[in-house]
DNA sequence: GTGAAAGCGCTAACAG
DNA sequence: CTGTTAGCGCTTTCAC
């Protein structure tokens, strides 16, 4: 049991162990072609006994295929992309796709970066975040000649296809929601991102909807950093301190949404009599909380789905046909903070 | 501009286009070994006007070298594991390493099949949570030749090196704080997860602790799926309606705990007077309920920087000593719902 | 400072 | 059903 030798095992070693070809090893460990079962059975056992596991560079590199697909996303800890990535790996795991992530923290140089990095393992697909690229990342992408889409947001040009909702849309039917409901003098909170488009696009058809109505936002704050829930409590009750007539506060997510949800109960304000609120996206969270914050959903994991089912289907067939946009309904939830 | 040609760049396209040899592209590209700043600059300018990607695959391949790092979780959606990855990708950023995610939704199949998955990559080291594995497993890990960490957890017997928490010592600590607080009537409520070992070691811990001062768990409740806050106000009115003499209620993770304290505060119960309540992880949310939740901080993002440093380090040195075993040590935080 | 030759470990394509 | 040959695109090694 002195097994010294630090080197990995190679396909070589199996077809010696069992007394077969390389190739034929290899086709007994791919499943591909015609194999005895009795030299599969030998080449198995050898395999299994000696511990080997393939070397996918080796094989990607002779076979010009991977069976990878690149994902791309802002962040981790915001709650959306996690569940985008569910739908995503819940398609995938039909496949023989694999999904590889890489993580941009909303900066269009580190997204470059790891898209750069991704592509240099040349995956079958790619699936990134927003329709908003850098030059250079979108020229990337389209010299890739590998399928391409981009999900959340379907207010822009697609590189190849976009599979989300139209936030500015989302933004629209809040503001309508809200002006059949009656409210006057809106407030909004949100993050202080200039970076963060799809925000920024719902507040932009959101206030062009209100002013369509005749009314504005008459108040903002916005906020970085620390924990959503308590810095929506703080927002919350610095906003009403400087404009205590608000009677309608807007969220860009749920989370900040829910911690001033929790401030104004604990205020004893009447929601959504006095005071309606409403957030985005549309988390399981709400599901908790003393009263049902309204909100829209953000479609998280069919957006995930739809991006894998396209990837999917466009590596089994790279040329077929496809849609360039997909657009996602989401409707408004009104749960328990803004009168219908 | 009848660019139709769909074969990716190689070496060579870029070689020719500079008129240098494929290796001294390969050099500047690089940053390897002396080169003139003439050729040099020849060599960026033809790549970028290529729009050239390396082909890491072939690179590896002839180098032997993967400058990525395997990362096996559970799961993306308990952010407990975002958390991790953050320490792991704030360490791993100042190196040549990557890390890549594979996902195992607490199921040792799949973890198999993701594992050999991953170092048919040949990665140059591997993180994985936990530190119970198939048997499977933990023989290709030991084959692989790699470093290997294994987070969150160190009570057994790691492979090759573990950082994290002694979850039994978790749950004995806040037994003894309990009891220390003069709590009589113990409830403890938590994930119907047979395969979450570290849940069930806080748990022994626990009733170990307890059963030292002469008082044990008197009612259990049990959830899966499903909102974690709306489960938690559920369950907790559930095992009270069972047994209301409770005056302490242990949750084996803070979101079930939030949602027991939204509920009880709903009730008007008298926190921590009447009863109290602890939770576990120390998530950020907590900052923002009514009530500061007891809790215990799991040391996310500290286990993701720790594990991260090691494979850098043993990556850089291989033969050099390490530690085998690396535990953190979590306080409680008291809040506002355990009793000093 | 630069180039030529020889693989890395596997699979496509073709023979038998 | 099984084996042989010739690369995949890059880097290592050794010349110059």
């Amino acid at each position: 049991m002195a097994d010294d030798d630090p080197r990995p095992l190679t396909l070589r070693d199996v077809s010696e162990a069992s007394g077969v070809s390389e190739m034929t090893v290899s086709r007994v460990l791919r499943n591909r072609g015609d194999v005895s079962e009795t030299t599969r059975a030998k080449v198995l056992e050898a395999a299994k006994a000696l511990g080997y596991v393939p070397n996918k560079i080796a094989g990607a590199l002779a076979s010009q295929r991977v069976n990878l697909v690149a994902v791309i996303i802002p962040s981790m800890r915001n709650m959306v992309f996690p569940e985008v990535m569910a739908g995503i790996s819940s398609v995938l795991e039909d496949t023989e796709l694999q999904p590889v992530v890489g993580v941009t923290d909303y900066e269009p140089e580190k997204e470059e970066r790891v898209l750069y990095e991704m592509l240099s393992w040349r995956p079958s697909g790619v699936i990134i975040a927003g329709i908003e690229h850098s030059e250079a990342s979108k020229a990337m992408l389209k010299a890739s000649g590998i399928p391409v889409v981009e999900i959340m947001d379907t207010d822009g040009t697609p590189i190849d296809t976009a599979v989300g909702i139209s936030h500015r849309r989302a933004g629209r039917e809040m503001a309508k929601a809200i002006l059949r409901a009656g409210y006057q003098k809106i407030g909004f909170l949100g993050t202080k991102m200039p970076l963060d488009y799809r925000a920024r696009k719902r507040f932009e058809g959101f206030t062009e909807a209100l002013a369509k109505g005749g009314i504005e936002v008459i108040e903002q704050e916005f906020y970085s950093g620390g924990s959503a829930l308590a810095k929506g409590r703080e927002m919350t009750q610095t906003i009403l301190a400087r404009e205590p007539e608000l009677d309608f506060l807007y969220y860009s997510n749920d989370m900040i949404g829910a911690g001033g949800l929790l401030y104004l109960l604990e205020q004893g304000r009447n929601i959504p009599g006095d005071i309606g609120l409403a957030g985005f996206n549309g988390v399981e969270l709400l599901q908790g909380l003393p009263r049902k914050l309204a909100t829209m959903d953000a479609c998280r994991s069919e957006i995930g789905r739809k991006a894998a089912e396209i990837i999917a289907a466009r590596v089994d067939n790279p040329d077929a046909e496809f849609e360039k946009i997909i657009e996602l309904s989401p409707k408004i939830a009104y749960g328990d903070t803004l009168r219908r």
